[in-house]
DNA sequence: CGTTTCTTGTACCGTTCGGTAAAGACTTTC
DNA sequence: GAAAGTCTTTACCGAACGGTACAAGAAACG
C-alpha cells in the first residue's frame, strides 16, 4: 500500500527511542519494526547498513540537537550565564527529569562503545569544551573551568542512572539544581 | 571428566565480568560458557533459574562485597572520616579508575532494570543511606548530609560513564577527587 | 568393591535473531 | 498512459538464541 513515509529522518525519533529503552543489542528488528510502524523491507530500504546504520543515523541526529540547542549557545551567549541556565533547563526537559535514558551515556556503558566509540567520544568531548568555554568566559580559571565542566557533565549522566534506579525523578532533578546553584554563585 | 568445580559460588566472579562487559541481554551462553569455563550442563546445574539466576546470584554476590567493604565501614566507622576515606579508595580500587563498568549501574540503564529492578533500588538506596549517615554524624546538616551523599553516589556513576566515553581513566579519578575534597574540606 | 550422589558433555528443541530476495503497489515524470 | 523510480509486503535463509533431556563420568561413602 506504499504509505509513503517519504523520509527516512520521519523514522529516526521512534529509532531513537527503541535504542534507547531497549539498548543497542536489545532492540531488535522486530521492536524496531514495531516502533517505527515499518517493515523489514522499509527499514532496509533507508538503513541498507542494518541496525548499524539505524543507530549511526540516531547518533548523528542526536549529536545534531545537542549541537543545535546546547553546544552551540553555550559557546555563543554573551554574557556566558543565560547559556548556561538553558543549558540546564533544556538538559531537564530533554532526559524528562531522569527519566528518559541518555543513548550515549547508555552505549558508552554496553559493549556497543565498541562500535560506536568514536561518536560517544565526540558527543561528550564537545559537551565538556563547550561548558568549560563558557565557564572560562565567565571569569574562572582555566583548570577549575575543566573540572567544573566534568564534573557537571558526568554528573548529569550519573543523574540519569540515579533517578532511574531509585525510580524517583527528584534524584535527577536535586543534582541538577544542586550543580546549577555551584555554577552560578 | 568431572573437574569438581564443586563450588557455584566460584563461577560467580566471571560470571559479573562478563554481564558487566556485555550487560545482560548482551551475555549470551555461549560467552558466559566461556568466561566461566562451564559448559550449559554446569551452569543449567548450579544455576536452574538460567540465566535470571545468573545474574541474581551476581546481584547478590556484589551487593555482599559493597555492604561488608564499603556500607558497613561507612555507618560504623568512629570517626566517619576514616570510612569516607575508604569508600573512595575502594571505589576507585574497585571500579578500577574507571575502566571496569558498575554492572548495577549498567543494569538500571538497560531494560535489564524491570527484571532485577528491586536489587538495583536497594543496592544504591543503602548507598546513598550509609553515606549520609556518616556525613550526619561529621557534622553535615540533615538536609545537606543526604544531598552531598545522592551527589557522590550518582556523581561515582557519571565518573564512570565519562571515563568510559572519553576513554580516559583520569575523568574518573579526577571527578572522585574533587567529591573528595568537597565532602573532607 | 559397588552404590549413590554430584557434575559434566552432547545432542537437541522451538524461537528469534539480523539480513536478503523479489515481486507488488503506489508516485512521479514525461 | 506507459515507463521509471520509490516504497512496502511477504516469504525465506542460516545462525545463534535460551533452555531441556539424558546418559556417561567422577567422587564420596558404605
Amino acid at each position: 500500500m506504499a504509505r509513503t513515509v517519504a523520509e527516512r529522518s520521519d523514522a529516526l525519533p521512534a529509532l531513537g527511542e527503541c535504542f534507547r529503552e531497549h539498548g543497542y543489542e536489545g532492540a531488535s528488528l522486530a521492536l524496531i519494526g514495531e516502533a517505527t510502524g515499518l517493515g523489514k523491507g522499509s527499514l532496509y530500504h533507508f538503513f541498507p547498513g542494518g541496525k548499524a546504520e539505524m543507530a549511526a543515523a540516531v547518533l548523528a541526529e542526536i549529536d545534531g540537537w545537542f549541537e543545535r540547542e546546547i553546544f552551540a549557545p553555550l559557546r555563543e551567549a554573551d554574557p556566558p550565564g543565560p547559556g548556561i541556565t538553558h543549558m540546564f533547563e533544556a538538559t531537564e526537559t530533554y532526559f524528562r527529569s531522569g527519566r528518559r535514558v541518555c543513548l550515549v551515556g547508555g552505549f558508552a556503558l554496553s559493549d556497543a562503545r565498541d562500535r560506536f566509540g568514536a561518536a560517544v567520544k565526540d558527543y561528550f568531548a564537545r559537551w565538556i569544551d563547550a561548558l568549560s568555554a563558557a565557564l572560562l568566559r565567565a571569569g574562572w580559571e582555566r583548570k577549575a573551568s575543566r573540572a567544573a565542566a566534568e564534573d557537571v557533565v558526568g554528573g548529569i549522566q550519573g543523574a540519569i542512572v540515579l533517578a532511574r534506579s531509585l525510580d524517583d525523578p527528584r534524584a535527577f532533578t536535586g543534582m541538577l539544581a544542586r550543580m546549577r546553584e555551584r555554577l552560578m554563585s
